[in-house]
DNA sequence: TATCACTTAAACAAAA
DNA sequence: CTTTTGTTTAAGTGAT
């Protein structure tokens, strides 16, 4: 049954280690607990960028963290952006937009051209439940038909419009098993059409949160020790409590700001969507079955295995932060960058400097002032806690 | 080497 | 009847 042959052909395609990561999550990145930004079929976002430079990975990588962070990743607050965000374009089609990006990006935009072909061909740095997450989080209505996910994911990653069909498929996938995504009746709006609406169960969306942040930057959450808040719209109070009765997460209650970066300050917290162990779907079958262990009642017949789709809720309480903990390294974001095969731990000197610098600017679109210190002892714990 | 997270493929059923 | 949607199962890859 499955592939037998070294898996799927865009897959051949990526070089093992300088691919994904360039792709386009510029884009993407405002996305969190985007406001209600009516855009779901009308995506936000126009997108710029291209980051991966097959040259200066690390430089770009980090422009882009800059760039990207700063102007979109507005956990929360992400909204709109209108067409006229350079960086928002994730597409590969760099559309007029990229003008004289904003801060700091002159650098980016010497490099982003080039790029540009790249974030058409790489495979996104997210994971399919993230694109999913992303989809979703930034509808009108924070939930979508499959068919409006299959559209954001095409329009902000170009890639998948050349990727064979498969992707839909592994889209249809993870939103049958990952706990994360339920499926809604569609009743109110879209009257008919096929398919029901699905959305992000709110219990996860920290968790959701938190991968994507380590998927974009995995330093990125050592900028913050704080985590700045979740959009400021109705979410914000769900997504703060949920975040702070989540180990580890504090969430400043008053960030309204739009612009806000929600980090979570503790190391192990990532990426672990399925933070509390819940039963999830009540609507979908077996779908949670992510994790026969956890969910054990919802269905079991998915063993182990298919366990590891991915999100499972905590089997055991301690779970969470077991797995997290690797569970962020899972995905490397820009991965596999060159410099090393372990870019979160291994931090070069230079790059140091360049994250302090990114990590000055996000902070200050954030609202978040003297953190780095923080931070700092953040990276040191979640070395030590790794250990 | 085992395990985990994630991806991909495919079969199938149900709904539109 | 065809296409889309949703569910499941199986297997491969890569990282730890």
């Amino acid at each position: 049954m499955g592939p037998i042959i070294g898996m799927s052909p865009d897959k051949k395609t990526e070089i093992p280690g300088m691919q994904e990561e360039r792709t386009g999550l510029r884009g993407v990145c405002g996305v969190g607990t985007l406001p209600e930004a009516e855009c779901a079929s009308g995506p936000l976002a126009t997108n710029v960028d291209r980051n991966g430079g097959t040259e200066d990975e690390e430089l770009t990588n980090l422009n882009w963290l800059h760039e990207n962070l700063l102007q979109n990743f507005t956990l929360g607050g992400l909204e709109v952006q209108p067409s006229g965000s350079p960086l928002f374009d994730i597409e590969g089609d760099y559309r007029s937009n990229q003008g004289p990006s904003s801060s700091s990006s002159s650098s980016y935009s010497s490099h982003s051209k080039g790029r540009e072909r790249d974030s058409l061909k790489s495979k996104p740095p997210f994971s399919f439940s993230l694109l999913i997450y992303m989809a979703i989080e930034q509808s009108a209505n924070k939930s979508l038909p499959v068919k409006e996910i299959y559209g954001w994911i095409l329009k902000h990653f170009p890639y998948f419009s050349n990727a064979p069909t498969g992707w839909k498929n592994s889209v249809r996938h993870n939103l049958s098993l990952n706990k994360c995504f339920r499926k809604v009746e569609r009743s109110l709006g879209k009257a008919s059409g096929k398919g029901s609406l699905w959305c992000v169960d709110p219990k996860y969306r920290p968790n959701l949160i938190q991968a994507l942040k380590k998927q974009h930057f995995p330093a990125a959450h050592a900028f913050c020790t704080r985590p700045a808040s979740p959009p400021s719209d109705i979410d914000a109070a769900t997504a703060m409590m949920l975040l702070n009765s989540a180990p580890g997460h504090h969430v400043d209650p008053d960030l309204s700001r739009p612009d806000s970066v929600l980090v979570s300050s503790d190391p192990k917290q990532d990426h672990n969507y399925s933070s509390v162990a819940l039963q999830r779907c009540p609507s979908r079958s077996s779908s949670s079955s992510l994790s026969s262990l956890d969910e054990g009642g919802c269905d079991g017949r998915q063993s182990r295995r298919a366990s590891s789709e991915g999100f499972h809720s905590d089997e055991e309480s301690d779970l969470w932060d077991k797995r997290s903990v690797h569970q962020t390294s899972r995905r490397p974001p820009f991965n596999k960058w060159p410099v090393s095969k372990r870019p979160r731990r291994e931090v070069k000197p230079e790059l140091d400097e360049e994250l302090k610098e990114a990590a000055g600017s996000l902070l200050h679109l954030a609202g978040i002032r003297s953190c780095m210190e923080g931070s700092k002892r953040t990276v040191k714990s979640t070395k030590l806690n790794r250990k």
